[in-house]
Parts: structure tokens; C-alpha cells; sequence
RNA sequence: GCCCCCAUCGUCUAGCGGUCAGGACACCACUCUUUCAAGGUGGGGACAGGGGUUCGACUCCCCUUGGGGGCACCA
């Protein structure tokens, strides 16, 4: 089977997975399962100094997270020193390369150098506009772009895809193909991603690394998703994909783009959101869990039943995992209430109804059986305290809703209370009744 | 400086000679509501400019402009 789809992602262990080297890796990992080829993994290890355990490590790290597999033997490209350097002597003995101050030097043809890209087309350079360059170092170590020839021949690869800021590396690698007598590979250009500033994505945008996203509470389906989304589109006008299969499914190069695309992190979230809605709170709670322990919360006494029903219904309304915990955490820890501007606003708008709509509501809510503390009960029963007391609804359920989150945003009242629980809620109750009214 | 690539709403994009230039995020209204979010409805918002080709250009060609990338004994 000499015909199978072979394609690698070959990063340098520089650190970090960087998301556009993780789109990339995507790419290629949908391209192999789609066409039912292999997707390689190659450490371009050969700068020792920048390389290290920890750093490869980082790498496997974020492509598991991604759920991207890998289906061969890592190679490392630093283990192939000796077969790079008997290329080089071969290429300096056919007279392909010549020696320049001990260092070995290829010889570039001097006529059009060409390809087929798959993303952007028939690309050409002139040979002559491209510099004899070294392949081998005077140290006899080698060069990246012989070296990636050498590897890329070596694993049999079929399709490189990759940044297209490798664009003007190509006839270079296309002289080494020929000068080593073998078919080039299909070359598939893949676009930059930019900052919003337009520029190359880079640490100065903020967060660029995978792992800042898989911190911050983004999904990997969602991370998926949403880099799948920049630089190609199904062809039709889905934007979520919820399962692995549908992306896959859709996956086709000829809806590559050529154009570079902007890193919109308002619309990741967004998407991610989309993704936390739709995630049981079996599946959220182990990835808030660590969060809700490191915030002071005693997991075990508050119980599992009632953490999934705050997981649930805080589910449908936060768009990272992050928020998701510490929305959580404040149900269950007082003392992590902090009062926003606008719960502040609405105390000192009217300390004294803000004061009186809770001892109404405390004093009728303490009358609630313990098993009777459930959202439909306290929902009837603050309705006709307000329909008593003639004050709209709001001016009952509002005061409720700050003094127990110290926000004017939440879940609707009634399922506020039955997560906080009914001693927990009538003190919040309380101790708010104390609370000053600030400008 | 030289070489290469790119160019539709602010952003991601659909469009592959004849469309009211469509969708999504964001934004603004309205709606729903017990607040917010979500949802629903509606709105503003784009073919960089100039030449051709054509009965007819967002679409094809050329130029200009703009943007990006590359020109190492880095990868």
C-alpha cells in the first residue's frame, strides 16, 4: 500500500504548542483520518539548545488534549544526524553540493523551480533568485531544509501540509527532491493566523499557547471546533460540529483558505459556551472539581447530588469552565461573595426596601419544611409574598438574588435558593441586612 | 532592497459571470422574563482603487495600493 496518505506535523520543542502549530497538527490529523492515511508526529530536535524533555512533553501534552492521536513512533529528528550526513557526502560526491569553508553547500539549479500546491495553486520561483545554501554545517550538522527532506523521504511521507510561511522554503526543498532523485510530496500551504492587530499571532496578543486555553476553561471539542473553523469551512454553513465524526467527515482541502484569519477569542468562547451547554454535569464536573477544592470548597460535605445540580444549572450560562467554578464556588462558600457595582447600585438606591424585602422574605421562607425547599415551592411562595406585600415581583426577588451571589446575575431565584440551600440562604439573608450601602 | 503569497461586513466566512451579496461572532433595538445569560424577532455593517475582457463583473486579466511571509553555518 504504497498509495496511503502519510502526513506528519513536525514541531520544534520550543516550549509550547502554539495554536496556529496546533491548527496545523489538526489539519493533518483530519486529512489522515479522512483519506484513512497516517498522522506522524517528528520533533525537529536538531537545535539541541533549545530542545529539552519537558519541552517534547508540552507538545504530546496539548496534542492529546486535542484528542489528536498519534499513530507511529515519535520521531526524533536528532536521531537521524548520521543518515543526514551521508546524504550530504553523497550530494558532495554526484557534485550536487560543494564544499565552502568546511561547510557542505548545495548547489541550486538556476532554472524555474514549480509546484502544484493544493491550497493556493501553481506557485514558481526562479532558481537563480535563490542562493547556493548550506546543508551541512562546517560542525557536519544539518540544516533544517535538508534535513526536512531527508526525514520527510525517510518516513515516506505523502502530503506535507504546513504553515505557509514555509511557502519560500519549498524550491529549495523541491532542488533536494531532485537532487536525491525522488518525487516531491504533495505540498498543501496552510494560512497564518494574526493577531488582532493583523500581525503574525506572538505573545504579545496574549494568550497564543494551547495550554493558556486549556486553563482558562476552554473545551478541547471546542478549541477543535473553532480552529477547524479558521482557514477552512465545511462548504456549508455549520459552525458547530459537536462530534469528532462530523468534523472529520466534513474535512476537505479543497475548502482550505488562502487568506490568513484573525484569532477571535470572543468567538471561541462563545463556541465554547455552546459546547458547556450541551455538556452533561457528569461530564463538566471533573474539570471544575480541581478549581472547587483549590477555592477552600469541602466537596465531600456539600455532596455529589447537589454539586451536579449547581453544575447543571450553571451549565447554561458560562462560557468557560472557569467561570463555570467559581460561579459554583460562591453557592457554596459565603465568604468568596463579592458585591459587584451594580448589586451596590441597587442597595443604595433603597437600603430601606432592600432591607425589608428580605426580612419579609426570610421570615416567610423560614416557614418552608426542610424537604419542602425546592424551586417550585419557593417560587409560589415569594410570588404571593410579593402579591401580599403589593410589590412587583422583582423588588422581592431581586434583593434576594444580591444578598445571596452579591450579583444582580444568576439563575432564576427560586433555583438559586434550592442550590444554596435553606439555612445557607436565610444567613446570607441575614447577614446582608447588615450590609452598607455604598456609592 | 529582492522573491513569494493574499485581498467580501470590525472578525470568521458563503459566493466559483446575471444573487435584494447569504450565514456566524460582536454591536444596537425589540421580545420573552423574576435579573442576567440563553432563546426569538428585527437593524446597522463589506465586494480596497483604477483599467480592461464581456451584453453583463464580487467573480476572469493587468496595474496600483494595502497586508502577510521569506531571503542565516535558526527551525
Amino acid at each position: 500500500m504504497t498509495d496511503t496518505v502519510r502526513v506528519r506535523f513536525a514541531p520544534s520543542p520550543t516550549g509550547y504548542l502554539h495554536v496556529g502549530g496546533a491548527r496545523t497538527a489538526l489539519f493533518n490529523w483530519l486529512y489522515a483520518r479522512r483519506s484513512g492515511g497516517k498522522f506522524l508526529l517528528r520533533i525537529e530536535d536538531t537545535d539541541k539548545a533549545r530542545s529539552s524533555e519537558a519541552h517534547i512533553r508540552v507538545i504530546l501534552d496539548g496534542l492529546a488534549w486535542l484528542g489528536l492521536d498519534v499513530d507511529e513512533e515519535v520521531v526524533f529528528q536528532g536521531a537521524g544526524v548520521s543518515r543526514h550526513q551521508a546524504l550530504a557526502d553523497r550530494l558532495l560526491d554526484e557534485g550536487k553540493a560543494y564544499e565552502d569553508e568546511g561547510a557542505i553547500r548545495f548547489r541550486m539549479p538556476r532554472e524555474e523551480i514549480s509546484w502544484d500546491d493544493a491550497v493556493y495553486g501553481h506557485i514558481r520561483f526562479q532558481g537563480s533568485d535563490i542562493k547556493d545554501w548550506i546543508i551541512l554545517r562546517s560542525d557536519r550538522s544539518p540544516t533544517y531544509n535538508f534535513t526536512v527532506v531527508a526525514d520527510d523521504i525517510e518516513m515516506r511521507i505523502t502530503h506535507v501540509m504546513r504553515g505557509d510561511d514555509h511557502i519560500s522554503n519549498t524550491p529549495k526543498q523541491i532542488a533536494v527532491y531532485d537532487a536525491l532523485e525522488r518525487e516531491p510530496p504533495t505540498f498543501v500551504h496552510l494560512p497564518m493566523i494574526h493577531g488582532p492587530d493583523g500581525k503574525r499571532l506572538s505573545k504579545r496578543h496574549g494568550a497564543t499557547a494551547v495550554a493558556d486555553y486549556q486553563q482558562s476553561g476552554i473545551l478541547p471539542a471546542a478549541m477543535r471546533n473553532f480552529l477547524a473553523l479558521l482557514g477552512w469551512n465545511p462548504g456549508d454553513e455549520r459552525e458547530l460540529f459537536f462530534t469528532i465524526s462530523e468534523l472529520i467527515e466534513a474535512f476537505s482541502v479543497e475548502k482550505i483558505q488562502k487568506k490568513s484569519a484573525v484569532f477571535d477569542i470572543t468567538k471561541l468562547e462563545w463556541m465554547n459556551g455552546q459546547y458547556i451547554s450541551r455538556t452533561t454535569p457528569e461530564q463538566l464536573f471533573p474539570l471544575i472539581e480541581g478549581e472547587l477544592v483549590d477555592a477552600g470548597l469541602d466537596l465531600d460535605t456539600i455532596g455529589r447530588d447537589r454539586l451536579l445540580r449547581a453544575t447543571a444549572v450553571q451549565s447554561e450560562r458560562a462560557r468557560t469552565t472557569l467561570e463555570l467554578a467559581h460561579r459554583l464556588a460562591i453557592r457554596f462558600d459565603a465568604s468568596l461573595i463579592e458585591r459587584d457595582a451594580k448589586a451596590n447600585k441597587l442597595i443604595s438606591k433603597d437600603p430601606t426596601g432592600f432591607r425589608s424585602a428580605l426580612s419579609a422574605a426570610a421570615q416567610r421562607l423560614s416557614g418552608i419544611e426542610d424537604s419542602q425547599w425546592e424551586a417550585e415551592r419557593l417560587e409560589t411562595e415569594l410570588r404571593s409574598l410579593a402579591n401580599e406585600l403589593e410589590l412587583a415581583p422583582g423588588k422581592v426577588f431581586q434583593p434576594i438574588r444580591v444578598a445571596v451571589t452579591g450579583n444582580t446575575v444568576s439563575e432564576p431565584v427560586n433555583v438559586l435558593l434550592e442550590v444554596v440551600g435553606k439555612q445557607e440562604s436565610l444567613a446570607r439573608m441575614e447577614a446582608a441586612k447588615g450590609w452598607e450601602p455604598t456609592a
